[in-house]
DNA sequence: AATGAATGAGTCTTCATTCAT
DNA sequence: TATGAATGAAGACTCATTCAT
């Protein structure tokens, strides 16, 4: 997925070396507890590093900058996710195009729901960085993996598949973003996956059959 | 709306005379063009200032800081936004319910359409900033326009409307603003606008009838 | 006593007009309180106009900027004290020194004592002041009325009043300061203040007679 | 004695490297060499780092804010003079009262006097500050050692020596700095002093034999 | 390779003072 | 004469980044 990342934000070195695989390691963990307890603002390089337990010039060392930190964060997540996405996919393959629209929005709530408060300062970072091409990289790889699975739906036979995917997609995205922005709780959560499942299937049933 | 600005974000004064309103609204333009060429990163008191030709001095006059500014913003889109989905409400009291919310994307589609560059730099603001009880209140305001409308839909009997209303509203809410993260073409975003209706169509036709 | 305030420092004019007077009189009592309850880092221009009731313009007719004010506070306590001390003075004429230089504890005590915070503001303004002529004007104006005294009183010959006056003198204004500094309580003053008499008394005896 | 210096005066870190060491005292030279010539009013953080040769930057590693500098100089000075005061005490343990009272003089009066300008300015600079804890810790110090040697004395058996020493220590303190107020010429000062000496002797003879 | 002291450009923010109304 | 909106110079402070050790 990396896909190019705007020049100054890819990492320096990739760690090979077991050493320098910890130190990362650290220092993504680091981030993400700075993230998340004093938000983008609080996230300073000196604050990640001592956090890390590592010099500051030790962290530049993989990061040529603050952004690049949270750039790869988000990255390591997206990459992440759309290999879930792409599993679920995968194992979906010929199943029918309801059943497959379902499949999707569990995996995708669960890898969104699993950890809320980094989810959340994850989705706020992104706003403060140049992260255009990361996310499309993100969406042109995972809309392939859905697409294909609709494509190939044993009840399936759209002529424009990919129309349907947008739609889909956007909407389980969408929402699930609205569910952290609106700050629901779990229980308005579950009622609300489930209707979103029955909208799915509902549209479903109107089309391309 | 305005629902307890958190204390340090409420506006110092509100603008009486005539000379101050001008002011004001230079000021807001000015933020709204930093916003729009800069991004929040690039959004310098100065800046600002500048761009509204008044000194920064002046500035600080009205809004004690810069992200009081900020959030005074999108409180004046949040408010218009507000009023023009209750409009849209109101005209649709007693109609079929389908035919509510497909006003009710229209609006709100239109609303954030507009200006789109403005809409996405509203939607990056947000995250620097402590909004959340703003738009807590914008939540609580346009949910109560909306379920009642669809409460009084004619075909409508739901038990819980409630429920109904909350995944419209995040999916078309949820929805729009996805599409801006992806960045979809002006083609796609309206296959996408009536495909959506098509779904809530489909949707509310297996519901509570 | 004014002796020449440094020219930046003088008021711009001297309220004749009784309206002007009591202007004047709020903006004095208005910087007190500031002063009481900012300190001199609180005591602002528009603070004092507003506690004052007026327009930061008005003040600006009466006091040519921030320091002046100050400058005339304590040009108007340093006046009445000098007052009450020659007022002392011209009652001891002719008495004994060891009464004289009670008298003189008891006046400058009390003048400083009776609102012991006012009086710690003032000490402490004057730090920031260009204050010495002002001082120096005070010192010289009381001097000339102590030394006044004791040359008069009944059992002293001393070939050196001055001398004589100038240890009395700083010891007693020195003690009092003293005192504020320290944060004494009020029983630990008392009984301070009778100990200083007696260390006075004990001096004298062995001086001039 | 830092007697928990108001937190946020409290140095940010302690050097230890040699060149941190370094920095700190050029920081320290400098703040006086600018407290000298410009006063309180000319202290600014730039300044000061440009007079001490180092970047703003590294004055804020060491010291959290501006005040925090002139407190540790008003601490470091406080230090030294107590030492030197508690080396005086110790060294008059067991000599008569009046001996006593002369060498603290002596030892106060040295101090003060040696580098009359700062002495000004450190009083001077003590009013803008929140100092009143660091001189309260001083004169707690200071009067355990004074009390002391007063009550080792030879010939002295006061019940009271604590309300002795209140006395001495507050006409000293008081004087010396009355001292610097009134801006007394060299001679002035020295005939001062010895009269101050005598008052004390004179007092002292009367109490507690 | 690691360290962390030093850098200094860049921001925010205040507040004395002016001046058009 | 009074007002208070506007001014903008001045100053405190931060923090990403470098580089000597």
């Amino acid at each position: 997925m990396p896909a190019q990342p705007p020049k100054a934000l890819k990492p320096r070195k990739t760690p090979s070396q077991p050493r320098s695989r910890v130190t990362v390691d650290a220092i993504f963990e680091a981030t993400i507890q700075v993230l998340l307890s004093q938000g983008m603002v609080g996230l300073t390089s000196t604050g990640v590093a001592e956090r890390a337990g590592v010099s500051v010039g030790t962290m530049y060392q993989y990061f040529p900058n603050k952004q690049s930190l949270v750039y790869a964060l988000n990255e390591r997540f997206l990459t992440t996710l759309a290999e879930r996405v792409e599993a679920t996919c995968a194992q979906m393959h010929g199943r029918p195009v309801a059943e497959a629209a379902e499949a999707l929005i569990d995996t995708y709530w669960a890898a969104k729901t699993e950890r809320p408060e980094l989810t959340r300062a994850l989705y706020r970072s992104v706003a403060e960085l140049e992260t255009d091409a990361l996310l499309h990289a993100f969406a042109t790889r995972v809309d392939k993996a859905t697409t294909d699975m609709f494509c190939r739906a044993s009840d399936f036979s759209s002529p424009d598949a990919s129309e349907v995917n947008v739609l889909l997609t956007t909407v389980i995205y969408g929402s699930v973003r609205n569910v952290f922005e609106r700050g629901l709780g779990p229980e308005e959560i579950l009622g609300l996956k489930s209707e979103l499942k029955a909208m799915c299937r509902a549209y479903l049933a109107t089309v391309g059959k």
